[in-house]
RNA sequence: GGAGAGGUGGCAGAGCCUGGCUGAAUGCGCCGCACUCGAAAUGCGGUAUGGUCAUUGACCAUCGGGGGUUCGAAUCCCUCCCUCUCCGCCA
């Protein structure tokens, strides 16, 4: 959430980076808005202060067994007045409340200009594309024959978009996830979280998937819990309300979860095999640090995420996004795209942000700087680190041999047990 | 599912019955000063957050959320949320 006093501040700066972000957002009503409702509060505010002395005044008579009927008469008055004010002053604090909540953060100054996907800028690719000289499968083919998976039986059970690992498939989903916590923990110095996968709404507020994106996400009617799209929305809401310390800063955790995801509107192709599924698993790093720190601490980020697909050998990019490809809540973002052979395609694995005081003010989340022992809000970022089921098929389809098998990676093996599927 | 207890500042914890210098005792923590070669201990002082207006500063709000009673609410009433304990059920 942006503050209002940088809305009303920095009107032109903040109007410009969200139409970056290809929101049109009339400001001057939200503007004009804030200041009726500042000139209502210095209303009430003279006449509460007026209302407190008599107050004070009728006590003091009454101490001294006088009688206050005047002043306490009066008052009535004054209290109906102030009442009416009051309610006057929440219903314009909704509107502006209500306004605010779906502005969506200021790309920094650093982010490339675009308005779509084609003008994200490719920062470094890594390794080479694997060749083949015979024909090559993808990975449904693959993951089919090996019985690594199983969409028709999924299917049956819960729908399109719910993989179901089965034997060597299952084992090498629960290999990657050891693995790259098990990495975080040993190379980068995370701390290792569990999460609850349903959460209350006041969790995805604070990241910024609600109000605006309650339709992407599953929500249990009757209990009013939402399941979590990342670990994200559980792992950030660990601070929520606290005041943390200086010293304690930077805070990294990371996560294993389960994530679901509605993904209403997206059908056809890309939406094959494990391409793009409502229930996938991936292992997610979050850090609260310092507002000086988070550019740098977003960089380190991105190379802990980066380390995942070197060890494993992938062929991967990172990109840049573009203010107009940013996510509603982040300031920069840096997306890892992995190889696939068989689609020809670069797939979205991972995905870095700063958001900078954004999710920290919806979550009330701060900090006691030690210098001069005053709160502030902490800076939050997250990446995935990174998500399974496209780095399934870069594995598979990347590590295949002309037998139909498929090679597992050396970092890997420990995990799978096995050097070769199939 | 049934019964009960409780939500107060960075933390712990009074105050609520009996409404009025209580924005909130006390302790811990933290900061400053003194003592000390230094530290510990001790002593003294300070130490919530947010907002409005303003030159120093003034004022206002906030004791889980919302509403009500009242001149005045942490304190009384209603309502919602949350946490904990016990019993039952259960992986």
């Amino acid at each position: 959430m942006l503050s209002l006093s940088r809305i009303r501040e920095n009107t032109d700066a903040v109007q410009k980076g969200v139409s970056l972000k290809g929101e049109d957002i009339d400001f001057s009503l939200l503007l004009n808005l804030d200041e009726q409702h500042r000139k209502l509060l210095t209303e009430i505010n003279d006449l509460r202060a007026k209302r407190n002395r008599a107050s004070e005044e009728i006590a003091n008579v009454k101490r001294a067994g006088g009688d206050a009927v005047e002043a306490i008469t009066a008052m009535r008055e004054v209290g109906e007045q102030i009442k009416s004010l009051e309610s006057e002053a929440d219903d314009l604090q909704e509107k502006i409340k209500s306004t605010v909540e779906v502005i969506p953060n200021v790309p920094h100054e650093s982010v490339p200009i675009g308005s779509s996907e084609k003008d994200n800028k490719v920062v470094r690719e890594w390794g080479e594309k694997p060749e083949f000289d015979y024909t090559i499968k993808d990975h449904i083919e693959i993951g089919t024959s090996l019985r690594l998976f199983d969409f028709e039986r999924s299917a049956k059970i819960s729908g399109t978009g719910f993989p179901l690992f089965t034997g060597q498939g299952a084992k090498l989903e629960r290999a990657l996830i050891n693995f790259m916590l098990d990495y975080h923990l040993d190379h980068h110095g995370y701390t290792e979280i569990f999460p609850p996968f349903l959460t209350r709404g006041s969790a995805p507020f604070t990241c910024g998937q609600l109000p605006k994106f309650a339709e992407d996400m599953y929500f249990t009617g009757k209990d009013e819990l939402y399941l979590i799209p990342t670990a994200e929305v559980p792992v950030t809401n660990i601070h929520k309300d606290e005041i943390l310390e200086e010293q304690d800063l930077p805070k990294y955790y990371t996560a294993y979860s389960a994530c679901f995801r509605r993904e209403a509107g997206s059908y056809g192709k890309e939406t094959r095999g494990l391409l793009r599924v409502h229930q996938f698993n991936k292992v997610e790093m979050v850090k609260f640090v310092t507002p000086e720190s988070s550019y740098e601490e977003l960089e380190l980020l991105v190379t802990h995420a980066e380390a995942i697909l070197q060890t494993l050998g992938l062929h991967y990019r990172v990109i840049e996004l573009c203010t107009g490809d940013l996510s509603f809540s982040a300031a920069k973002c840096y997306d890892l795209e992995v190889w696939s052979p068989a689609e020809n395609t670069w797939l979205e694995v991972s995905s870095c942000s700063n958001f900078e005081d954004f999710q920290a003010r919806r979550g009330n989340i701060r900090y006691r700087r030690s210098s001069n022992h005053k709160t502030d809000f902490v800076h939050t970022l997250n990446g995935s680190g990174v998500a399974t089921p496209r780095l399934t098929v870069a594995l598979l389809e990347s590590y295949q041999t002309p037998d139909g098998k498929v090679i597992v990676p050396k970092a890997l093996q420990p995990y799978v047990g096995t050097e070769v599927l199939g």
